[in-house]
Order: C-alpha cells, then sequence, then structure tokens
DNA sequence: ATCCGGGTCC
DNA sequence: GGACCTGGAT
C-alpha cells in the first residue's frame, strides 16, 4: 500500500538488502535488524511462499458479514478465537449480529451474550462504541465507511473507544479489504526470534516492514497474516517453539 | 495450578 | 505498569 508511506512511521528495519530494494539503506541506523536472511528473490515473498505451500489458503476472516468480521475484531481482542465464536453464535441466535439492534440492547444483556469471550464488559462496550461511531458517521453503513480512503478511515476508527492500531487494520483488511498489515503478537514474535527486529519496535514497526514489500493487493496481506498466525500457533509458539518442524525454520540463523 | 491468547485503555 | 476476564492447553 503506497500511501502508506506519507505516514510518519518509527525507524524502520531495514529488512533487505539495499541490492534488491535499489535503496539506499541508512548509514549506521541503530543496531536493530541484521539483513535478510537469504540471497535471491525478496525474504518476505520466500516466507509467504514457504508459507502457503505448506499450508494454503487460509480463507478468512471466519465471518459471514462485514459486521461479523467487525465484532469478531473486537471480540478476539486478546482472546482465543474459540472463545469469540461462542460469542458471537450467542449474538446471533439473539438477533444481534446488526448495528442496529448492538445499539438498541441493553449493555447487562449484551455482556452476558459475549462473556465467553473475555473481557466482557469492556468489550460490550466497545462494540456499542463502534456502532455508535457507524450510525454517527455513516448511516450504519459499513460498505459507505469502506468506502472512504484508508488512512483517513484509519485516523478516524482509531478514534473509536476500543479500537487500537490491530483492530483498525483487521478491520480494514478483514471486513473492508483495504490493503493494510496486520501486525499482531504473532507477527511480531516471528519477526522477531528471525533476527528481523528488535525488543524495541513497535506496532508501526512490525507494519511497514510488510506493507513497504507488499505487492499492494488485499489478498497478499490477508493471506499472509492468516499464514503467520497459523505458524504462530502451530510453530511460533511463545513457549516451545517447534523450529526444526517450522516451514520457516530454514530461514533462522544458526545456533538460534 | 499456571499459562496464554488474532489488545486497549488509563 | 496495571486493569480488564474467560476457557482450553500445558
Amino acid at each position: 500500500m503506497r500511501s502508506a508511506a506519507k505516514t510518519a512511521f518509527g525507524p524502520s528495519p531495514r529488512a533487505l538488502p539495499s541490492a534488491l530494494t535499489g535503496r539506499k539503506t541508512r548509514a549506521g541506523g541503530p543496531s536493530l535488524p541484521r539483513t535478510a536472511p537469504t540471497d535471491g528473490a525478496p525474504p518476505l515473498d520466500e516466507y509467504y511462499n514457504s508459507l502457503f505451500t505448506r499450508f494454503g489458503p487460509q480463507h478468512w476472516w471466519p465471518g459471514k458479514t462485514k459486521f461479523e468480521v467487525v465484532v469478531g475484531a473486537i471480540l478476539t481482542q486478546n482472546t482465543s478465537w474459540a472463545n469469540v465464536e461462542r460469542a458471537i453464535t450467542n449474538l446471533r441466535t439473539a438477533g444481534l449480529l446488526s448495528p442496529a439492534a448492538i445499539e438498541r440492547v441493553p449493555s447487562t444483556r449484551l455482556e452476558e451474550l459475549i462473556r465467553s469471550s473475555g473481557y466482557f464488559r469492556q468489550k460490550a462496550r466497545k462494540l456499542k462504541a463502534f456502532c455508535q461511531f457507524l450510525d454517527r458517521e455513516y448511516g450504519r453503513s459499513l460498505r459507505r465507511m469502506f468506502e472512504t480512503p484508508t488512512i483517513v478511515l484509519r485516523d478516524k476508527l482509531l478514534g473509536i473507544f476500543g479500537v487500537g492500531p490491530e483492530t483498525a487494520d483487521s478491520i480494514l483488511l478483514y471486513a473492508g479489504e483495504h490493503p493494510v498489515m496486520v501486525a499482531d503478537g504473532y507477527t511480531k514474535r516471528l519477526l522477531a526470534r528471525h533476527g528481523w527486529i528488535g525488543e524495541k519496535a513497535g506496532y508501526e514497526d512490525v507494519r511497514w516492514i510488510f506493507e513497504r514489500h507488499s505487492p499492494g493487493n488485499s489478498r497478499w496481506f490477508n493471506e499472509f497474516h492468516a499464514l503467520i498466525v497459523n505458524t504462530g500457533k502451530s510453530f511460533c509458539r511463545k513457549q516451545k517453539p517447534l523450529c526444526q518442524a517450522c516451514p520457516l525454520g530454514r530461514y533462522l540463523e544458526e545456533g538460534r
């Protein structure tokens, strides 16, 4: 996504050798990342290809409607998807999978229904906050909302209570098909373990690594992020990562 | 019995 | 840095 280049990002880790990017690398950048682990094709594409070959298409987001995707994006904050599914099923059964219904329902009722997703009081507030925003700004039309230019909409989403950078990007990408990277905990952990970023890297640093090298279509971001989450769950786990069996294991430095 | 999630707000 | 919170995995 080219337009993101105008955003004020923090120090951009040099992910690719300048010989490949054609860019000048900064002289004496921070001691963050070494250069990419391989020669030849752009490394991020190799990561992508390795994961896609291994796992195949992920068909994300697992939501039936755009609004359901938004609801899922909020409910899954720091929560496993299995716990979110129950909550969404409850909302559907109760006929609450629409912005108007969420606005109307009493908070205590909403809290009961989404209890399984954790932080249920916070998340009930967040769902209502989003629906009020949608009502006020776009007449409850997600279609109209997503017609807004990516950067403009992203800023507006970030102004909603309960929508931080990851949730905003999830909504943009998976509900709106806007070409942005979702840089979640799995993504950051994977890049850190592979030496692309340091501990101090922030959300925008991680996002930018992907966006600056992307072909610019939402499909690539969609598939890539979903593949990374899959990898994070199966191999790049917090405890006991399974680097030997991991499709990305060969990109690790010796002895890591 | 502890850990940990497809984070965000204060 | 602390609070918010559940339920499956380890």
